[in-house]
RNA sequence: GUGGUUUUAGCUCAGUUGGUUAGAGCGCCUGAUUGUGGUUCAGGAGGUCGUGGGUUCGAGCCCCAUAUUCCACCCCA
């Protein structure tokens, strides 16, 4: 028989006890605040049908979608014509017609779409759920990771953004992250395009620049006179969006370079409603207006937020967000503007392990007690013990097999941090009591089951 | 999708210009301790060197392919 070495796909990982505990501390500070604030859960499937995914995320992330082949004789249409170099995109079209989820966002217009009747608008949902996109791994970028997502839709209100920004904020805090909030509004990019260029070339400008930090002035002129833009156009479009200063003069500023479109005043006064609100209502969340944030995702419309770790090494972002107009057009229902945040869990879970940020206490094995005994005699009267411990709801297991060494009971007992190991032979069963031993204190005590639980009960 | 990088014992890694039976630390097992762990001491087990080809008298080491790790670009959580 062929041995077989074991392993998982590229990309994907395992996680033992601890790290699936850290990733629960996680989920559970982020989920809190969540509900805090009204959102109310909900799941979809892995998959879903490769004509809900596809032409939402742009021609880079139709690349990344995971396909699904057909089940059953999946090649009964294709014939050797169509099988060639040349139809590869048709050969998938025909071989497959589901691929697994590559956000929340898109899975959850299309639950909105099929539920209309239903939902009560606005509708505020979060959604904790795996999502997986074909991309290389490397650092913080993995295959299968977790999105955590709160959206609302229904509402064109912004006081929903001024909310999402508060989310950030609280669920960082309570991780005990430093991060930055950026924010920015497609709208005011928009308008850059327009007065710059032409509106046509609002996705152009937006990827360009969304690399400005990362390339510099330099790198971003050099890439878009590559794209056939004149000297003239790229040094007013860093005009407008180098304008340095207090956020104020900034958006005032901004202001009178955008005049002639409507769109890009809109979307200052947005910028500014909300901005204001904020400082009125809570004054320790520092937003950072940064107007070469423009976010890759195709269907983002108004604000748009971005959330970086300001320590680390870690510096893509661990959350992004922000408000689509016509997600839900897509799937025939008009008029149903959204706004959401994600945050991302693994990337999240990167920063506080390297940051030492985990609370002492997420630790695998919550047992308390582990009952050691010799033999078949002692067995039956430990596992007594056992059951009278768990019924009065204190964690804690029998070692299972019989074994003469004491030793390697206790052992275990270190390996999974149990702190105590309550020891049964001949002795205690003659009196009618269990040797509780410490373990962190090397001090044990012998104690009825009574007195056992009274000690073991704080 | 492009470029680079990694893979040797359960884990972390050495392995000289290609040359006999491939090493260390930690872990594991056994004993000192026939009812008591985390320390110490003594002994022991464990590897078709990622996989498949090739060159060579001879390959862990050179060549090709493939998988995988990590990293950068693209893009993104």
């Amino acid at each position: 028989m062929a041995k077989e070495k074991p392993s998982i796909p590229k990309g994907t990982r395992d996680f033992g006890p601890q790290e699936v505990a850290k990733r629960k501390y996680i989920l559970n500070t982020i989920e809190k605040v969540f509900i805090k604030y009204g959102f109310m859960p909900i799941e979809t499937p892995s998959m879903e049908n490769l004509s809900t995914l596809t032409g939402k995320y742009g021609d880079e992330g139709d690349k990344l979608l995971f396909k699904v082949l057909n089940s059953g004789d999946y090649l009964k249409e294709i014939t050797p014509e169509i099988l060639t170099a040349s139809n590869q995109q048709l050969t998938t079209k025909l071989i497959s017609e589901k691929g697994l989820r590559y956000d929340l966002t898109v899975p959850f217009a299309r639950y909105v779409v099929m539920n209309r009747n239903e939902i009560a608008f606005p509708f505020k949902r979060y959604q904790m759920q795996p999502v997986w996109r074909a991309d290389r791994p490397q650092k913080g970028r993995y295959r299968e990771f977790w999105q955590c997502d709160a959206d609302v839709v229904g509402s064109d209100s912004l006081l929903n953004e001024l909310d999402l920004i508060q989310i950030y904020a609280e669920v960082f805090k309570g991780l005990g992250v430093q991060v930055e909030i950026k924010i920015n509004n497609r709208k005011i990019l928009a308008g850059i395009a327009e007065v710059v260029k032409g509106a046509e070339h609002l996705q152009t400008i937006a990827v360009a620049i969304d690399k400005l930090d990362k390339i510099g002035e330099e790198g971003v002129s050099k890439e878009l006179s590559a794209l056939d833009f004149s000297d003239i156009e790229i040094s007013s479009l860093f005009e407008i969006i180098t304008t340095k200063g207090e956020d104020k003069e900034m958006l005032q500023s901004l202001k009178s370079k955008l005049q002639s479109s409507t769109e890009g005043l809109k979307g200052i006064e947005e910028l500014e409603f909300v901005l204001n609100s904020l400082q009125q209502i809570n004054k320790s969340v520092s937003l950072k207006i940064d107007f070469s944030l423009a976010r890759g995702l195709s269907y983002y419309t108004g604000c748009i937020f971005e959330v970086a770790a300001l320590e680390g090494t870690l510096k893509s972002s661990i959350g992004g967000g922000g408000r689509y107009d016509n997600l839900t057009g897509i799937f025939g229902l008009d008029g149903v503007s959204g706004v959401g945040i994600s945050f991302g869990l693994d990337r999240i879970y990167d920063v506080l392990e390297e940051l030492k940020l985990f609370p002492d206490d997420t630790q695998g094995s919550h047992t308390k007690v582990l009952f050691c005994y010799f033999d078949e005699a002692s067995q039956a009267y430990a596992l007594q013990g056992v059951t009278a411990l768990r019924n009065v709801g204190i964690a804690s297991q029998i070692y299972p097999d019989v074994v003469k060494k004491i030793g390697k009971q206790l052992d275990f007992a270190n390996k999974l941090n149990i702190p105590f190991a309550a020891v049964a032979g001949t002795d205690e069963i003659a009196q009618q009591k269990f040797m509780l031993k410490d373990l962190n204190e090397s001090k044990q005590e012998l104690l009825s089951i009574e007195e056992m639980i009274e000690r073991l009960k704080n």
